[in-house]
DNA sequence: AATCTAGTTGAGACTTAGTCTCAAGAAAGA
DNA sequence: TCTTTCTTGAGACTAAGTCTCAACTAGATT
């Protein structure tokens, strides 16, 4: 099944009013493996010039809240988001040259979470990690002009 | 020795010129854990009303590129500056009703990371990785209303 | 100490990303 | 069909941050 089918039915499931425009919206999102929100307005716009921005913005609200979409706060520009809906957990790794995104699952790092939570009195509810570094192309390639990403702290650059 | 004066010294030896408005900035920036850059400039024209928003921000920015500061972006809100400056490496586990932050350290968890960037072939620079849950007293308070952070999602919420 | 000059500053216009308001329009139940 | 409630488009508004440029100043040079 398509899977912004399934998007709509878990909408409609919830009572949720399933319009031509949120239709859209949604079919619009489930092609991308990560968009910016202002790149979804025009994606949108593209296909219904008719569509207000608001609109689009209200929509990812709202699958924001009933966990379709996750929002990813990639370092160095706004928000990016992903419909998750019925996709298995997952995190993120980076690269700072060409914008590439590999998703990468390790329950070794969930435990060791679980004990990290555990040792402060926490319950933990969600968490995000992110590696940055450079694939094995960008490695290669002598940038042809400073990256716009600001300099990389000491302690953060890995040996 | 004082955090700010070592922080002057870093600067200097780095050719970067010591104004009077750096130094406060600086000052005032290390009086934090962490703060927001609104909040810094706040801080810094309460004590000198002279000094301009933009300074604030390009020497924020001056800051983070000699890898005084770091930027976290902290779900919900404006990014979250940090003077991380001869400070060890480390993540955070932050409260999501209260908004306290935790700074905790997983060298297995690091050990991980390069491991998993090995798999991709990419070259680990930094990594963000970012806990978020309820702490022993605010698990136990019935919130009096709706949080403004969305609702969490389904497939982020960990058993 | 006076001079020089490249780097820095204040002021404020501008940009980007996102929110809010409200009258008009559309979905779903009665 | 009517009614109620929710959603929409349009555009004003806000927050956070960037940019420009003439005036200024730290620190090097004399």
């Amino acid at each position: 099944m398509k899977r912004f089918v399934e998007v709509e039915q878990f909408l409609k499931a919830r009572g949720i009013r399933l319009t031509g425009e949120r239709q859209l919206i949604v079919r619009r999102a489930v092609s991308y493996l990560h968009f910016t929100a202002e790149e979804l307005v025009k994606d949108v716009r593209t296909i219904d010039p008719t569509v207000a921005r608001g609109t689009v913005y209200r929509t990812l609200g709202l699958l924001h809240r009933t966990g379709v979409v996750e929002k990813h706060d990639f370092r160095y520009g706004p928000p990016n988001y992903e419909v998750t809906f019925a996709k298995a957990h997952h995190d993120h790794l980076m690269c700072i040259q060409c914008g590439e995104i590999i998703e990468f699952q390790e329950p070794r790092v969930e435990h060791i979470q679980e004990q990290v939570v555990k040792r402060y009195g926490y319950q933990l509810l969600s968490h995000t990690h992110k590696l940055y570094g450079l694939c094995q192309k960008c490695r290669h390639v002598n940038p042809k002009r400073a990256s716009k990403a600001p300099m990389l702290h000491v302690e953060e650059i890995v040996a």
